[in-house]
RNA sequence: GCGCCAGUAGCUCAGCAGGAUAGAGCAACUGCCUUCUAAGCAGUAGGCCAGGGGUUCGAAUCCCUUCUGGCGUGCCA
């Protein structure tokens, strides 16, 4: 097991339990009382490097002060052969633990043995998991929301696969409904107005105003000339979809390449209006009385299953809602392609429908547990430049596109940036971002792994390579800053499990940072080339175990991990 | 109105299955390169953790409440 933190806290629980028990036995403590308490490490590494609170927690079940519990327990603590070498009883009752040389070694040991897979848990967990993010409307370029969505979901799926489940990750195609119709109207009208004048022909209320559909149109325009401008709407319209659609959802692709986000699958929502699917599963809610008309149309009792309304399922005009289709279209997630957990990453101004569906899926009739559907609500992006907000919208035409983004600023920062808690609002400042310099942390971090690999390449070059585990002395590397190092490095697996457990990969972003940091501070406190065998070893080999470290938490990200800067 | 998310240094944000004096980056000021990348390091300064109650040995963290901001509450997706 390569998790030396959860190795260390497991061992600090046996020890002070046996250490308990016997206490008890001797009558120094009473006995009988169950041990609770938790292992952390401190946020003050001077009172050590890791601590347990169970002499406090135990303070009034065993009726004494928390200090004296403490002392008692060290009197019976056992340490030989732990990786632990002292332990001592401070501030409320809190007993520390000081880590010996034996972890130390076991962390770069592990480093070693593992190598890019250094991070990734033990064992497969064995579970399916989907991760469907992005799903733009392919009606219209990518947005600086979708950036913020794409790394989110893309390193949320990479810290699962980490984490030991089997990861899919999905875009959801919205190649069907209203707002098709619309973009076929809203091409329609461009087209037009290049054949008839700008004048002649009204722009649909709601239309998609966007240079894009201007583009589309043009492109029609010379592919057919003014040949559809006679043709009947209906299959005129149908036509320029037929070409916008894939035109569009291939420049997403190629932009999300770009983005370096790359999906197992596209899943078209037209499919399922194509197979009967939709239609099915309709029925099937019908069947089961979950369902009532009204106004000519379809209702779902969705309060029935805790919502705090109902929802339209099919409209007075025949259509399938969107609604309709996501019911039918997590219904194929779940039963038809046995998924054991999905998470679908949505922006804020989905929240709403959130809470509504997860109720719907509870619905006894679909079969689905719905505790395993979860969904990761992000916030908003604000985007400024110079102090003044941006607004992101599709329809004004103005937005600025994730492809501009990227025209901007380099991949890597941009994932670094947007890979912020999810939860919270993300001001993106264009104006900042834009410059290349360290005000961005992901230079910083990339700049350590760059000195890392100077410094081999320089060792190299007179005929020293990094040695073995087995070959270095960890006493050697045994300073302040070389231990919180060391420490750093040992915590990416834990980092990994947390990521997972919180599905918050940006958890990963400010471990690199720390890394980093900690690695800088130890370079810049010692020097490796020249100094004694022993030392530069010792020392050699914990640079480039961060080395390896820092590669593996960018790789996650999807950050690349540069040579040279 | 109701629901969800948030409010921590001048700015952007960590810390949130409770733990010891609340952290980082940026901006400001002071130092550190004849030796492995100064895109770096060390230091100074900056806070009634939005306000008020409660639970606890112990609260930025959990509960209640008020205020402020964002989003939602469509026969749109």
């Amino acid at each position: 097991m390569a998790n030396l933190i959860e190795k260390a806290k497991n061992q600090i629980d046996e020890i002070v339990r046996k250490a308990y028990a016997a206490a008890a036995l001797k009558g120094e403590l009473p006995g009988g009382a169950e041990l609770t308490g938790t292992v952390e490490i401190p946020k003050d590494s001077a009172l050590g490097d890791y601590a347990c609170s169970y002499a406090m927690a135990a303070a009034k079940t065993m009726k004494l002060p928390p200090r004296r519990i403490a002392e008692a327990l060290l009197k019976e603590m056992d340490l030989s052969g732990s990786y632990f070498a002292n332990a001592e009883a401070a501030g409320a009752g809190f007993i520390n633990f000081r880590l010996s040389d034996k972890w130390y070694a076991e962390v770069l040991a592990a480093v070693q043995a593992e190598g890019e897979d250094y991070g990734r848990a033990d064992k497969k967990t064995g579970e399916r998991v989907m991760v469907e993010f992005v799903s733009a409307n392919p009606t219209g370029p990518m947005t600086i929301g979708n950036a913020r969505g794409g790394v989110l979901g893309d390193s949320l799926a990479s810290v699962l696969d980490r984490a030991g489940c089997s990861v899919w990750r999905e875009f959801y195609v919205n190649d069907a409904g209203n707002q098709v119709e619309l973009f076929g109207r809203s091409i329609e009208a461009r087209y037009l107005q290049i054949v008839e004048g700008e004048d002649a022909v009204p722009f649909p209320e709601d239309g998609y105003h966007g240079e894009d559909i201007k583009e589309l149109a043009r492109m029609l325009y010379e592919k057919y000339g003014d040949s559809y401008a006679e043709k009947d709407g209906e299959e005129r319209r149908r036509a320029f979809v037929g070409f916008a659609l894939p035109y569009n959802i291939a420049l997403m692709k190629k932009h999300l390449e770009r983005y370096r986000i790359r999906f197992d699958s596209w899943f078209l929502e037209s499919e399922l209006h194509k197979s009967g699917y939709v239609e099915e599963t309709v029925r099937l809610l019908e069947e089961n009385g979950y369902t009532y008309e009204k106004d000519g149309a379809v209702w779902l009792r969705n309060t029935d299953f805790g919502a705090d309304k109902d929802e339209v399922l099919r409209r007075s005009n025949g259509f399938y809602t969107y609604y309709a289709v996501d019911i039918a279209y997590h219904r194929n997630k779940f039963i038809e392609r046995g998924f054991d957990r999905v998470i679908d990453i949505w922006g804020a101004d989905h929240h709403g429908h959130s809470i509504r569906f997860k109720a719907t899926m509870s619905a006894p009739a679909l079969g689905i547990d719905s505790s395993k559907l979860d969904f990761l609500i992000m916030q908003m992006v604000r985007l400024t430049r110079d102090g003044e907000t941006i607004k992101v919208s599709k329809r004004t035409g103005k937005a600025i596109t994730l492809n501009d983004l990227l025209d901007e600023i380099s991949v890597d920062a941009c994932r670094f940036f947007f890979n912020a808690r999810p939860d919270t609002h993300l001001e993106f400042d264009m104006g900042l971002a834009v410059r290349q310099d360290s005000e961005n942390p992901v230079y910083y971090v990339q700049y350590a792994h760059a000195r890392i690999c100077s410094l081999i390449a320089a060792l190299e070059a007179e005929g020293i390579t990094v040695p073995d585990c087995r070959d270095i002395d960890v006493s050697n590397i045994s300073t302040g800053f070389e231990q919180e190092l060391i420490k750093q490095i040992a915590l990416l697996p834990e980092e990994i499990r947390l990521a997972a457990r919180d599905y918050d990969p940006s958890r990963i972003n400010r471990y690199v940072i720390e890394l980093a940091a900690r690695f800088h501070r130890f370079y810049n406190a010692n020097r490796i080339k020249g100094e004694t065998p022993e030392v530069q070893s010792a020392r050699l080999k914990l640079a480039d175990a961060t080395r390896r470290v820092i590669a593996n938490s960018l790789n996650i990200l999807g950050v690349t991990a540069p040579e040279k800067m």
